[in-house]
DNA sequence: GTAGGGTTAG
């Protein structure tokens, strides 16, 4: 009794330790433990399985495994759903099939906690097809989906382009005996707000408020940068304004959707007042805040803040990503410094898919310049083009009063089955109509009509 | 004891 007693107290203490990341401290506990005689359980090992997946790795956790058979104690299916849970967040798909596979042969039945994370990791290795295969056994096979099941589905769903898909289960959820949770409603809510579908997403916020359950911190993050997303900026800093009124507590998801607006919209003087809030209020800067001040401080044009603050992530181990650079790379072309944006963009050790942002940026600092040969040599250099590509050189040659080379670009966009942005596209008509090619104008506009239709 | 929100180009 005072020994299974002990052994309860032991994981509340592993527990804490885990959570506080405090790993080697937890290994020192459980081994002076042991030498008083106090011996840790399943729970224990299983603890310390969760926290490696989390803090070091799978590896590291299946080492815990075998230390575990060692004891003498079995793995259950807590031991592999945890080791599975740390397979998919690396997204390490035949790893966790094969600890899918190790448990299915040790007698191990998996439950549904073990299904849901494999639906999730196919979602998340772009295999949906698959993930839809195993959502359909748990319900075929009365596996008591929980709501985790759907949010996976519903999450996996959204991402993967199938939102009506994804809409037809919330309103099936509740015929399974289950009610949406506030981060069904999240999902949900972002989800159809990045596939464009606002009006869809607003019936559900609606939906939300009828449910008789709070919208959450999240929910109003979502939202907010949600309209923030379809310029509608006004309305996203309404949302702002009622989060703080009601009292939500900020996070550093909601600064930096609200900094990073502020300072798109060129209000930087308010955006500093939220960093400084965000500051105060201790929160620990990752990459993706480091890359929100630093905008900031580009546009601000104070790079000494700048380098301050590369320097700080370095000394905190943190890489700069296509984001930091592309923000530099920005902030170099508007202040006039191409030559450096060039060289900076050259030194990017990435996939073109990640330079296209920063490869747009130097096109339009070409052409912004008056450099608008080179700007044109850039853009026929590039493996791949879109919207914004297309929109800042023909911006650039109507500045340059090159309207025919202007419209033969935006035809080869509307041939590749890309949208030109609208003001790109009134520039090139304005011009044409103006230097008196009028029947030029009616051609190109009869093309655009035409792609258009053929495209719905 | 899973699953949700944040950063770049106009």
């Amino acid at each position: 009794m005072v020994c299974r007693l002990s052994t309860r107290l032991l994981n509340i203490c592993i527990a804490s330790l885990c959570r506080a990341h405090r790993l080697d401290k937890a290994e020192t506990v459980i081994a002076d433990s042991i030498r008083l005689g106090i011996l840790p359980d399943a729970v224990t090992y299983n603890n310390l399985i969760d926290a490696y997946c989390q803090l070091v790795g799978v590896d590291a956790a299946y080492h815990v495994l075998d230390r575990m058979r060692e004891a003498g104690i079995s793995p259950d299916v807590v031991s592999y759903n945890s080791l599975m849970a740390g397979a998919a967040m690396e997204g390490l798909l035949p790893r966790l099939q094969g600890l899918f596979e190790e448990m299915c042969q040790k007698d191990i039945h998996p439950d549904v906690w073990s299904f849901n994370t494999l639906m999730h990791c196919f979602f998340k290795s772009g295999k949906p097809d698959e993930a839809n295969k195993i959502f359909w056994y748990i319900m075929n096979n009365d596996l008591s989906p929980s709501p985790a099941t759907f949010n996976i589905m519903i999450n996996g769903l959204c991402k993967n382009d199938f939102a009506d898909y994804a809409l037809t289960l919330f309103w099936y959820l509740r015929s399974c005996g289950l009610v949406p949770e506030i981060i069904t409603y999240n999902i949900l809510i972002d989800g159809l707000c990045k596939a464009g579908r606002v009006r869809a997403a607003k019936r559900i916020l609606k939906e939300l408020g009828k449910s008789g359950s709070a919208p959450n911190a999240i929910t109003y993050t979502t939202v907010m940068k949600c309209c923030f997303k379809n310029r509608q900026f006004r309305q996203g800093f309404e949302i702002l304004s009622e989060m703080e009124r009601k009292g939500y507590t900020f996070d550093g998801y909601a600064y930096c959707t609200v900094i990073a607006a502020l300072v798109k919209v060129g209000r930087t003087k308010e955006a500093t007042h939220y960093m400084e809030q965000m500051m105060r209020n201790g929160i620990q800067l990752d990459i993706v805040s480091y890359n929100t001040l630093i905008n900031l401080y580009c546009k601000e044009g104070n790079l000494e803040v700048v380098s301050k603050l590369l320097c700080e992530m370095e000394e905190r181990g943190l890489d700069c990503d296509k984001y930091t650079h592309t923000i530099l790379i920005h902030g170099l072309c508007r202040s006039g410094d191409i030559k450096r944006a060039r060289q900076h963009l050259h030194s990017m050790n990435m996939s073109f898919d990640s330079k296209l942002v920063a490869y747009n940026c130097v096109v339009d600092g070409l052409g912004k310049d008056g450099q608008i040969d080179n700007a044109m040599d850039m853009f026929k250099s590039m493996e791949r083009k879109d919207t914004f590509t297309y929109s800042s050189v023909v911006h650039n040659l109507c500045k340059a009063r090159r309207y025919r080379c202007a419209s033969k670009l935006l035809l080869s966009c509307v041939r590749n089955g890309l949208k030109l942005l609208d003001s790109a596209q009134r520039a090139v008509l304005e011009g044409l109509s103006d230097s008196g090619f009028p029947s030029e104008v009616n051609k190109i506009r009869s093309i655009i009509r035409i792609a258009r239709m053929s495209h719905y």
